[in-house]
Order: C-alpha cells, then sequence, then structure tokens
DNA sequence: GCGGGATACCGTACCTCGTACGGGGCGAGC
DNA sequence: GCTCGCCCCGTACGAGGTACGGTATCCCGC
C-alpha cells in the first residue's frame, strides 16, 4: 500500500550503478552474484509474477544466495528498480529507417512504447517522472528525438511533443492493463464485469440522475465487451495526438 | 513498496459503503465515529501528510480511536480510499454555462480536474481504472460527457474523446506533482538538479553518442528551470489534443 | 427498573517486507 | 603462511494491514 517506489532514492546511488562505474570480480565462493545476474532475475520475478511479487527475499531466492546478500551489489530496492527500468529500455527496438515522415516515426515510437508496456507491465509502476539518467534512457532519448527533429520545431517544442505522445502511451497502457490484470483478479471478464453491474447500475441510471452517464456507459460498456476497448483508446488517441501535432508542424513549415 | 492500492479489492463491499446503504446510528460512547468522519480525516492526513503516511493506525488516532475501531466502519483501506475517490469528485466544480462550445468546455473540464489533482495529489496514486461506481463518480462523468454531447459524434466516440483528455489531465499532473514532491524531498528544484547533472551528463554528452538527446535536454533542462515545465507540458499537450479533437468534430459535422 | 441482546469499540498478535548490523569465510598479495 | 579485504548471510527490528476475541455501552421489552 505504498507505491512501487518509496520516497528515498538517492540518484547518485543509482548512477553508480547504472553505468556499471564498478563492476567487481566474482572471486568468492557461493552464487557468484552480479548486478547483471540480480537484475536478471528480479526482472524475470516481476515479469511472471508481478511486481507486488517483486521482493528482495523472493529475488535472492531464485539467485540462490542469502535474503542479504543481494544488498553487496545494490543499495536497495529503489536502486534495484532503477536498473531494472533502465535494463528494458535497452532491449527497445529502435529502427533508423521508418519509411512516411516524422508521422510515421511517432507512430513507430508509440507502438514500440506500447509493446514494452504489455511486455513488462509492471514498468508502469516502477517510473518516476525525474528519470534515472542510465545509458539506455539516454540512448532512448535521443533516437525518439530524432523521429521529430528537422521539421521546423524549436528543441522545447521537440521535447513537448515527444512527453505528449509517451504520456499518450502510459495513459493507453495503464487502462489496458488495469483491464488485464482486473480480468485476472476477478476472473470476471470486463464484460462480466459490466453484465454484474449493470442491474446496480440500472437502478440509479432510471433514476434519471444520469441520463448522459447511462446511455454513453451502456454503449461503451457493450463496445468494451466486444473485446475492443482499451486498444481502441489507444488507437484513437493516439491518432487524436498525431493531428493535433501536424497543426504544429503545418504551422513551422509555413504551409 | 507496492501500490498506493492492493490487490484485493472488493467492488460490492465499496459500493455499499459508496452510496451509504447502511449508516449505523452513532449510539454508543467513545470517539462517536461514523465513514464520513472516517473519510474527512483520511483525506486531511493524505492531504497534509501524502499517501505514504495515510495509515490506517494514524487514521484512528487522529480520530481518537483505536486501531481496529475504523474497520467497523469500513472492511480495509482499499474501501477507504475508493471512497475518499468519490468524495473528492463530489466536490468538483460544474458550471452549466461554460461560453465557447465543446472545445471551451473541455479546457474547463481539464483545468477543474487538474486543479483537483493539484489539491489533492495523492488521488494519482488512489485512483485505479475499472472506477468505483459511486454516486459523485456518475455525476462527474454525466456531466463531462455533456461537455461534447450534440456536436455530432456517436456514443462511444464521446466517451474516447473524454477518456482522451482525462488522460492527458492525468499525465501532465503527474509529471507536474512529481516535479514538487522530489524538490521536497531532495530539497533542491527540479534546476539545480539538472545543474548538479550536468557535469555528469556532459561527460556522456560530448562523447558524441546522444547528440540530440544532449542538445533537446539541455534546452528543455533551462526552460524547466526557468519555472516553465509541467504547466507548459500541460497548456501544449491540452491544445494539441483539443485540435486532434477538433478534426473529428469537424468531420463529424461535415465541414 | 431491570435483564438481555445487539452493536460500537479496541488490545493483542500475526504475517509480510525492507533493511541495519555484525560476523564468518574465502582469495590474493606480501 | 598470514593478514587484509571483500563477498556472503543469519538474525532481528520496525512498520503496516488486519484477524480474532473480547469489553463496554445503550436500547428494548417487560
Amino acid at each position: 500500500m505504498s507505491n512501487a517506489r518509496k520516497g528515498k532514492v538517492d540518484p547518485a546511488r543509482s548512477l553508480a550503478i547504472l553505468w556499471r562505474t564498478r563492476e567487481p570480480a566474482s572471486r568468492s565462493a557461493g552464487p557468484g552474484l552480479s548486478v547483471d545476474r540480480i537484475v536478471r532475475a528480479a526482472i524475470e520475478i516481476a515479469d511472471a509474477e508481478g511486481i507486488d511479487a517483486l521482493t528482495m527475499r523472493r529475488v535472492s531466492e531464485a539467485l540462490g544466495a542469502g535474503t542479504m546478500s543481494v544488498y553487496t551489489y545494490v543499495p536497495g530496492k529503489a536502486e534495484l528498480l532503477d536498473v531494472m527500468v533502465d535494463t528494458l529500455y535497452g532491449e527497445m527496438s529502435r529502427p533508423v529507417d521508418v519509411p512516411g515522415g516524422w508521422r510515421a516515426r511517432l507512430e513507430q515510437i508509440a507502438r514500440e512504447n506500447l509493446r514494452l508496456y504489455r511486455a513488462h507491465p509492471w514498468l508502469l509502476r516502477a517510473e518516476t517522472s525525474r528519470p534515472v539518467l542510465g545509458p539506455n534512457l539516454l540512448a532512448k532519448y535521443d533516437y525518439e528525438l530524432g523521429a521529430v527533429a528537422d521539421i521546423g520545431l524549436d528543441d522545447v517544442e521537440m521535447d513537448a511533443v515527444l512527453t505528449l505522445v509517451l504520456g499518450h502511451v502510459r495513459s493507453a497502457a495503464r487502462a489496458e492493463l488495469d483491464v488485464v490484470n482486473l480480468e485476472r483478479e476477478t476472473g470476471m471478464t470486463d464484460g462480466q464485469w459490466w453484465q454484474s453491474h449493470a442491474p446496480w447500475l440500472e437502478r440509479f441510471m432510471k433514476s434519471g440522475s444520469y441520463p448522459t452517464a447511462a446511455r454513453v456507459g451502456t454503449a461503451a460498456g457493450e463496445a468494451h465487451g466486444a473485446a475492443y476497448g482499451p486498444e481502441h483508446a489507444f488507437e484513437f488517441g493516439l491518432q487524436r495526438v498525431l493531428d493535433g501535432i501536424a497543426v504544429v508542424v503545418a504551422d513551422r513549415q509555413g504551409t
């Protein structure tokens, strides 16, 4: 009942590990731990069992090590999460030749980010705003900025455009993954859930207090039931956002 | 180190409390608890000390009650959070006459939602996707849908437009509040943080590995330092999103 | 006015998790 | 061969959610 990340995060600590400033040689006996092995194990656990199952005890157990051994390589759980996040960034696809101009490039970036969130849902709860400046984050940022370079935007606008697109992806991914999670937790699909709540809702809907909500909610609910919902929200929103960006680009290009 | 919300949430439990199906009369002696008093106390704590400080022990203490007394009125912390969220929705402003058409109405909604997040930052960590169907959420949804009614959109599109706008607000609010939080936690403004990391960054920037990131990151960082950053991201993104929506609206109106 | 039942209230305790602390053991250099 | 340093880990503490089993208080019917 706190966030996936506690308050205390010392950036300097994370940086040293992220850039692997000091990588101790595995010398003594035992499991032969390393930052890499720990991070890989942690990612596997988070992928398979969710971020709530990611405890330090669980990680050490998976590595056949004592609970506290992990702390030799990682100052704490927050820093471990930082490294996990940066590691994922390093595994993203970054094609250089995407035909179709800035719009196609941004679309590709949006889809690749969505793919990442789908593959590692816990990422949504591990990322923080002030980013962890790991090597892979920088590479990601650099690559993604490239999509909107040389189309007439100034530097601040480039950053703003990228922030907007990625924000939308996060937003849509969160919605989609919440649906999946709830279906697993409750053993009930979204459609079934809406149906089970329908009588309850109707009671208040028919009171006439919420006329629009009743009509639209029902329509949206039915649409969701038709296995088209979060996916649709992503696509619809992405096209709207890109349309909006197109207005700025056209303006800057003096059309 | 988990979310603000654990896995187990029984919607039926929350519903009964949200709609105040059964409100026990305060009969016996003691602090004289009630769902309302508990929720108010919890909101005050979360507002003042953050959601991490919101523990059941802390709530009961604030009420001058024993730790477990709260459980007489609320099945658990998850349900308490549900009621807290719905209570906030109930306090939102919902003006009926906003001049300027759908665009002005959506802008107003976006700003009001942002205001709510600013006033109660913990809301960002308490909301879940599958919404808690409290009376105030329904009222909010109904009101907000009204902003895009009768402009040619079908029901599913209305829902999609609203989802998009609210998603953007959440996204921007999260960014903004993270900045504020980090400034408080680290005792360092965003500008100072960027400055303190500048030497570290430059080392890698100058390596030429991240040319665009170096230039744009610096520009964006300086802009953030000038106390214009999250606020700007909200405004910029909102206008882009509305521009994108305008395209659809124009199309539906057969312009 | 009195007995009984319901209901508000809460003390204690258990479980999980992060991690501080101090000690043990192995390898390498002198 | 001995010492130093680093890897590894057993134990334990503190925080937080909440199950359980009371105790106290009030209202009702008589």
